[in-house]
DNA sequence: GCCGTTTTCGGCCCGACTGTTTTCAGTCG
């Protein structure tokens, strides 16, 4: 069975192709909007395309076409008319327009002209001054499409939000000591908190232009810039870390916050919405349109331009145009959860096994951060390499609670937990006697990541229903940038996890952060409480957790949907007896 | 290709910057 993101990708595939082949610019959106809407949705489109495929089209921005070429992908396992459009752009055609400013319309005036389908040949036609011979292209030109082939022929990988972060305090570090800003926001993706970024995006409100810029240009690790006129300015750092500047008038900063958070998607909706409203909105404002006459309306701060609509401002984290407006017009956008009401910590590791704290340093460094739960999780014995422990071991750890417990105050609770595996051939790692001391087990998969869809979810079903199973962690498995999420029917988890009251995990290392969001959305959907872990092996990763929030806030949640702002003695509630 | 309290046809967000141009197309966000 095909998963969503395999689907969307096709969906995208077709895209770039049309999009290659100057095929109407809004067929070409539309499937990209397909694409993104089965990539977003929380259950299995291939499963509602066998099962009722009447109900594809009720989904936004899938239509007869696209519903119907799902149900064909699903049940042939391919596309006809995307197996034509393949010969007719090769892949490593449409590699050629990840390079910064060739987009279709030149990639295919390369390919046309000049016979050039890979980078290599690019690079070969750019060196030999063929580039530059060609109509609408010069040397300038030339050198762009040259300096940006090593970039491209990277695969594509994004930075993580956590470490975009750092990159984003230093910029505003060094941008706040020029005298002339007035106003300095950091939007775009960033903003948004999305787990992945792949600029960052620096809006300003500043008497001089030219200081703002010279200062940004002075900023450490700067590699080149990409461009700079009246009000905009782009640079790369050495980072590869792309940073986009603009410089507005304060009355437009809002407006100019709210068009530059994004998402693209968000935006091109609520434009629709201002239009039909005789409004325009761009950067600069929201306006009035009447007989080709402009009248400002606002647009000082973001709240004056979702008022004009009469919308909320909406938390960056839910602006996807996902279910943000529909809730809005409900009058029930969620109040999203916030890091000060996270109360515990249930995932955490010790020197015992891959740590580098001691339980007693974790126990400290816990409380230090005004945590009032923890759970020492550290592996089980099949994870080797980690040392992962031994009924022996473990309840020899159990014991060294036990007595650390009459230390701590009353306000302070240590549970005894443990990150049981989930073997490969199915089953716990440690024996039901056992678990069945802990007061807290988590259950994972860290190895035979690569088996069949059928035989990861039947293993992770088994967890679930084990009555000593307490929560999955890092359900899916993924390490962005590095490793997908291993195949597993979800839906099927999320089924069995609200049957028999498992809760999952979200994982907030910054690597992870696993459950996904629209994972999360889903888990809410079907009331089953969500748990934001850090995964400590070390002191310092507790601060991961507000990573988790960030994206348990871009799930939907609430405080009330994330199981660990709870007390423990409440929290015991939502588990299974 | 998708969509509908203007519409089942005719729209579909909007502007900055660059390079190659003699007035604008392409690209990007």
């Amino acid at each position: 069975m095909l998963t969503n993101l395999q689907i969307a990708d096709i969906f995208e595939e077709m895209a770039d192709i049309l999009e290659f082949q100057g095929e109407n610019p809004f067929r070409v959106r539309a499937y990209r909007n397909g694409s993104r809407a089965i990539r977003d949705l929380g259950e299995s489109i291939a499963a509602i395309a066998v099962s009722d495929p009447a109900r594809l089209v009720e989904f936004d921005d899938i239509g007869k076409t696209i519903a119907e070429k799902t149900v064909t992908l699903v049940e042939t396992g391919e596309l006809p008319q995307l197996i034509k459009l393949r010969k007719e752009v090769p892949a490593t055609v449409l590699a050629m327009m990840r390079i910064q400013g060739l987009g279709p319309k030149k990639a295919a005036v390369i390919f046309k002209e000049l016979g050039v389908a890979t980078l290599e040949e690019l690079k070969t036609a750019c060196e030999e001054g063929k580039i530059q011979a060609l109509k609408g292209f010069g040397k300038k030109t030339e050198q762009m499409i040259l300096d940006g082939i090593p970039l491209a022929a990277e695969a594509e990988t994004r930075i993580l939000w956590h470490d975009a972060d750092q990159t984003a305090q230093a910029l505003r570090e060094h941008l706040e000591t020029c005298p002339s800003i007035e106003k300095l926001e950091l939007a775009g993706s960033y903003r948004r908190r999305k787990e992945t970024i792949g600029d960052l995006d620096v809006l300003v409100v500043s008497s001089d232009v030219k200081q703002v810029m010279d200062r940004l240009g002075e900023f450490p690790g700067v590699a080149t810039v990409l461009a700079r006129g009246e009000t905009k300015m782009s640079i790369r750092l050495d980072t590869k870390l792309q940073i986009d500047l603009r410089v507005v008038p304060a009355r437009s900063f809002g407006a100019a916050l709210q068009y530059f958070t994004g998402s693209k998607e968000h935006n091109v909706e609520l434009r629709g919405r201002a239009k039909q409203q005789g409004l325009k909105i761009n950067e600069y404002g929201v306006f009035r349109v009447e007989d080709g006459e402009e009248t400002y309306l606002g647009g000082q701060t973001e709240k004056e331009v979702y008022d004009l609509l009469e919308l909320p401002v909406f938390p960056p984290e839910l602006r996807e145009n996902r279910r943000e407006y529909e809730w809005a017009a409900q009058g029930k956008l969620p109040e999203l959860v916030e890091l000060d009401d996270i109360r515990g910590d249930l995932h955490m590791h010790t020197t015992e096994t891959d740590g580098s704290a001691t339980l007693e340093e974790m126990v400290a460094a816990a409380r230090e951060r005004g945590l009032k739960y923890i759970a020492i999780t550290d592996h089980s014995q099949r994870v080797s390499m980690a040392r992962g422990l031994d009924p022996v071991r473990l309840r020899a750890q159990w014991k060294q609670i036990d007595a650390l417990r009459e230390t701590l105050p009353k306000s302070f609770t240590l549970l005894k937990g443990i990150e049981c595996d989930i073997l490969e051939k199915g089953g716990m790692d440690l024996p039901d006697d056992v678990l069945a001391e802990a007061d807290w087990v988590l259950a994972s998969i860290h190895y035979g990541q690569k088996q069949s869809r059928q035989q990861i979810t039947e293993r992770l079903l088994e967890a679930i229903e084990n009555p000593h199973v307490t929560c999955i962690a890092h359900p899916t498995g993924r390490l962005l940038n590095q490793r997908p999420p291993y195949e597993v029917d979800l839906d099927a988890v999320l089924l069995a996890a609200q049957k028999h009251h498992t809760l999952l995990e979200l994982n907030a290392n910054p690597r992870r952060l696993d459950l996904n969001d629209t994972y999360c959305a889903a888990a809410k959907a079907h009331g089953i409480p969500i748990v934001v872990n850090t995964d400590a092996h070390a002191v310092e990763h507790f601060d991961f957790m507000r990573c988790g929030v960030l994206q348990a806030r871009r799930g939907g949640l609430t405080k009330a949907d994330v199981a660990n702002t709870h007390t423990w003695l409440q929290m015991k509630k939502m588990m299974k007896k």
